[in-house]
DNA sequence: CGCCATTTGTGAAAGCGTTCACGAGCTCTT
DNA sequence: AAGAGCTCGTGAACGCTTTCACAAATGGCG
């Protein structure tokens, strides 16, 4: 029952051709933020060390995850703001814009609909779904709330590949069998369950409250070192000045 | 303007005394979340290889987490639920509910207030405040929304430990600083800026966009796997079995 | 009571990710 | 043209995290 799956051949692809490290994918969206501040203020090159400090994040982490991709920094100069731009766009597969659908609009889902990052950092919202039927036809942010029949035929012609569940806990599995039975292959669930899905489907999950109660943690941390000793609350502070999801 | 401030005596302090590591404590909400599901539905003993499940990790991973607390569990029948589910609600100081102040009453503010998981878990909202005044005064979840203004007394006088930022990127920065003088030694920002805060406040991001543009890499990965090879996509679908954050 | 099935707790090993340190290469100045 | 100064790219070292494998401990059963 231990689901130890071949692991090996898995790094022996991932490092073999075209693997980036997940944590350098994980940041890859920071620096092209960053990097779009640049370009709006008209800078036009830049160098690690400041494209670090747009990240928060160290220099040599910038080097190594540039490096990844590919040279495309100037020695004794540094990374042309359009180039590299451009570059990490299309590593991430952010130039095609991508299709989302958005399932449960509740509060939650208001607020995603709404949120104007998603449309300027080149997605696009195919349709908004709900189970309740006195919801749909609502308007939200300019789209009509549609009811869950609609699902299948949406992310079909709309081609969209990846799914946003708002929903309530007890209903994330069931809406996420039917995403994924449509044909979207990646789902960011805000539920707090872990869903099960087949290989070849990515799940990401955002649970705000295991956020606070992680912040909950190093606040009691604090607390007790206060009552020990100082020098850990000052190690501390040192420890904490990352703050990656 | 490397910022390599004693990086040494941190571990030492960490494992020295009550040393728990940040993967652990990040993974501590979830078995709590499952534990007081099991409770609910009146089970009283669980084994690592259930609660693995219901978290949506691997069993080695819940002994050795739990094994940091101490030893809770017994040999040959599992953990005590009851038990358990309060050692770490302990550890992770919910047990004395933390107040929390949400700064930016726009959709995602709205969102949060509205958000049953928080207080479900321990947390307390004390205020919800915006800078626009046409907006104070409004009724969100049954709260008052504040002015800026009433920001310093509400955090001192309900002790607020944990600030959330859901501002526009542009005001982020002001307002932690806000936040940080009245006291907060913890922030929640789901802005998409970095923050610059004082050694010993710890800040955690939450960045939509972000999470979206990572998938977005898996699919291309997807795209390019399934047009160049089969066994890359296949190992890629055992890479991604995990669903972790 | 002794054995067996079960499950925890934990060293040891392997895998990743970060940090360090420095050579390589570019630009500018003299 | 040569040297100085800067910054990228990268192998090597280090530390954290995960995985593995198994001894230790418990409860039940004959």
């Amino acid at each position: 029952m231990q689901a130890s799956v071949p692991v090996h051949r898995l790094r022996a692809e991932r490092q073999g051709l075209r693997g980036i490290p997940e944590a350098t994918v994980a940041r890859l969206p920071l620096y092209l933020r960053v990097l779009s501040d640049l370009a709006d203020s008209g800078v036009t090159t830049v160098s690690s060390e400041e494209l670090a400090a747009g990240a928060g994040v160290t220099s040599a982490k910038v080097r190594k995850d540039l490096s990844q991709l590919g040279s495309y920094g100037t020695r004794g100069v540094g990374y042309e703001v359009d180039c590299l731009s451009e570059e990490i766009s299309r590593e991430l597969g952010v130039t095609q814009h991508r299709a989302v659908a958005i399932v449960g609009v509740g509060n939650l889902g208001h607020a995603l609909a709404g949120y104007g990052g998603f449309t300027a950092r080149g997605f696009r919202i195919a349709g908004l779904f709900d189970a309740d039927p006195g919801r749909c036809g609502e308007l939200v942010a300019g789209m009509r709330v549609r009811p869950m029949d609609d699902l299948e035929q949406v992310v079909a012609s709309e081609t969209v590949s990846i799914g946003v569940i708002a929903t309530p806990a007890g209903a994330a599995q069931q809406v996420c069998d039917r995403l994924v039975a449509s044909g979207v292959t990646s789902v960011l669930n805000f539920a707090s369950t872990v869903l099960a899905v087949p290989a070849g489907v990515d799940v990401r999950k955002v649970d705000l409250a295991v956020e606070l109660q992680i912040l909950s943690f190093h606040e009691t941390r604090k607390s007790r070192a206060a009552g020990v000793s100082a020098p850990v609350a000052e190690a501390h502070a040192v420890l904490t000045g990352r703050a990656v999801s």
